[in-house]
RNA sequence: GGCCCCAUCGACUAGUGGUUAGGUCAUCACCCUUUCAAGGUGGUAGCACGGGUUCGAAUCCCGUUGGGGUCACCA
């Protein structure tokens, strides 16, 4: 069943903010996600054209309406002059506010119909600013935080034109919302305090305004609004770390909302969420974007995703490395899927992020090249060399390299000596990959095969030798 | 500063008048164990404060404090 239709508009009317590609991007992140609009600029839709800088004309038409009907007015004060009844405004401890010089004599205010010809006539740069009636009630029902009301006397007369010809936000998304028949606006918390403007606008028209959603803002861990500076915060940084669409959509999911009614679930898979998420179990405070949360949730996906998902996956990661740096195994055995499968069910409860089945495994792909000093000082005592030479010779003239018969072999080699198999086994973890810690020894092994174990312990002898 | 929003463990949250205030992440301890993880068990930790309303408040009302957002020819 299909509940909405998502839509993509994109708001680019700050010509001096314009970056190249941002709007390929910002789609093709979304998707990423597994989020795809039904309409938008590059999906198409009956409510085109989705790029408010290619709809100037239709903004204009509105622009006039709003002039004749005297809830809008031309000024012509410069930034100049705007700055300095600011700054006057402030000594004077007042609340900065639009001095309303160029409101006409007609609409109440001061200037005269005259003055305002010659300017225009002069060609003289202008922009056009809504008339907020005075002292008027603006109230509206948050669908998240319920009645909120303003009073009209506190805001400003807002630009809706600018002098360049292209509307502000305000003015744009307010056309654009009721022509392409948005039902619900869902944004931000700090689009709040500009409600009152845009519902005033709605007025104007004579239009019904659409349902409003506020949600909480995404915080920093000091609790400000979610931004650049305090480390990531795009989605683009996340995907470069390695997190999947699955933890970063379910992660932030959780973050203001929760299926509530005694739920203790925490992982929802997309269609879950499409299904289970409500406004009305959005909360209302701001939530702490926490990495730490992220990250647990990233590890319960790759523990439970399916092993030929994660292969596909990783292949392309592996045949890069695989180009760049030398190798001792037969290449069409290590990027097998039969043993890459292997090396998934072997590290998936031990890796962080998908790339790191062939980062953090890669001693599965590539021969070490160093051993853990820590490793090595606690664990390689001077009769090791010999015992692992000797114990070789035993895994050459086994047949069963299966990790049973490893474990067998190694208890039956170690136990007449009076020795415990951790003498050996963590050298022979050592020689065979290079670092101290890692899946279930005997397994590892079988999966390395007896060639390259036999090998790589023959090279850790030569190379770490008596040292310790 | 004006306006607006918000307030339960360190973080995310459940809770809608009566609960030993629950869960998840993180953290600590123990167990499991060849290492690292994973897993299991248990623990530390919270209703910002003050007034009301009520037999009874985390829950309702008011205030205080605190935090945040916003006050552009940016979105």
């Amino acid at each position: 069943m299909r509940y909405s239709d998502f839509v993509i508009r994109i708001e680019d009317t700050d010509q001096s903010r314009k970056v190249e590609d941002a709007e390929k991007n910002l789609i093709s992140t979304l998707e990423w996600a597994g989020i795809i609009p039904d309409e938008s600029p590059l999906h198409g839709g009956n409510y085109g054209p989705y790029v408010q800088s290619q709809r100037l004309s239709i903004y204009r038409d509105y622009c006039t309406q709003l002039l004749e009907d005297k809830n809008a007015y031309y000024c012509f004060s410069t930034s100049e002059e705007l700055e300095e009844n600011r700054q006057l405004q402030l000594k004077q401890g007042l609340q900065p506010k639009y001095n309303r010089t160029w409101l006409p004599e007609e609409m109440g205010g001061n200037m005269p119909e005259s003055e305002i010809r010659k300017k225009l006539d002069e060609g003289v740069p202008y922009v056009v600013r809504m008339k907020v009636p005075d002292y008027v009630s603006v109230w509206f029902e948050d669908l998240i935080r319920g009645p909120v009301e303003f009073d009209s006397s506190t805001i400003d007369d807002q630009v809706l034109m600018k002098s360049d010809g292209f509307p502000t936000y305000h003015f744009a998304s307010v056309i654009d919302d009721h022509l392409m028949e948005f039902t619900h606006i869902i944004r931000g918390e700090e689009w709040l305090p500009s409600m009152p403007k845009h519902l005033l606008l709605y007025e104007f028209f004579g239009w019904e305004a659409p349902k409003f959603a506020h949600l909480p803002l995404l915080l920093n861990a000091d609790r400000s609004k979610l931004s650049k500076r305090q480390g990531d915060v795009a989605v683009e940084d996340y995907i470069r770390k390695g997190f999947s669409p699955d933890a970063i959509v379910n992660f932030v999911a959780l973050l203001g909302w929760n299926e509530g009614e005694g739920s203790e679930q925490e992982v929802f898979s997309m269609d879950e969420l499409i299904q289970k998420f409500s406004l009305e179990r959005v909360g209302r405070a701001g939530a702490v974007f926490n990495v730490e949360k992220l990250n647990w949730l990233e590890k319960q996906y790759i523990k439970t995703r399916p092993v030929e998902r994660i292969v596909s996956a990783i292949k392309p990661l592996l045949l890069k490395e695989l180009q760049e740096k030398p190798f001792e195994m037969p290449e069409e055995r290590i990027t097998s899927d039969a043993y890459l499968e292997q090396v998934v069910d072997l590290m998936r409860e031990r890796v962080n992020y998908e790339h790191e089945f062939v980062t953090y495994s890669n001693y599965f792909f590539f021969e070490p090249e160093s051993y853990d000093a820590e490793a090595v000082e606690k664990r390689w005592t001077s009769e090791i060399p010999g015992l692992l030479r000797e114990f070789a010779s035993v895994l050459e003239s086994s047949e069963d390299f299966g990790a049973e018969a490893i474990e067998a072999a190694l208890k039956a080699f170690v136990a007449p000596k009076g020795l415990k198999p951790a003498v050996l086994i963590h050298p022979l973890r050592i020689a065979t990959s290079g670092v101290g810690f890692g899946p279930s020894l005997y397994h590892m092994l079988e999966v390395l095969g007896k060639e390259t174990v036999i090998r790589r312990v023959q090279r850790g002898i030569e190379r770490i030798g008596q040292s310790a």
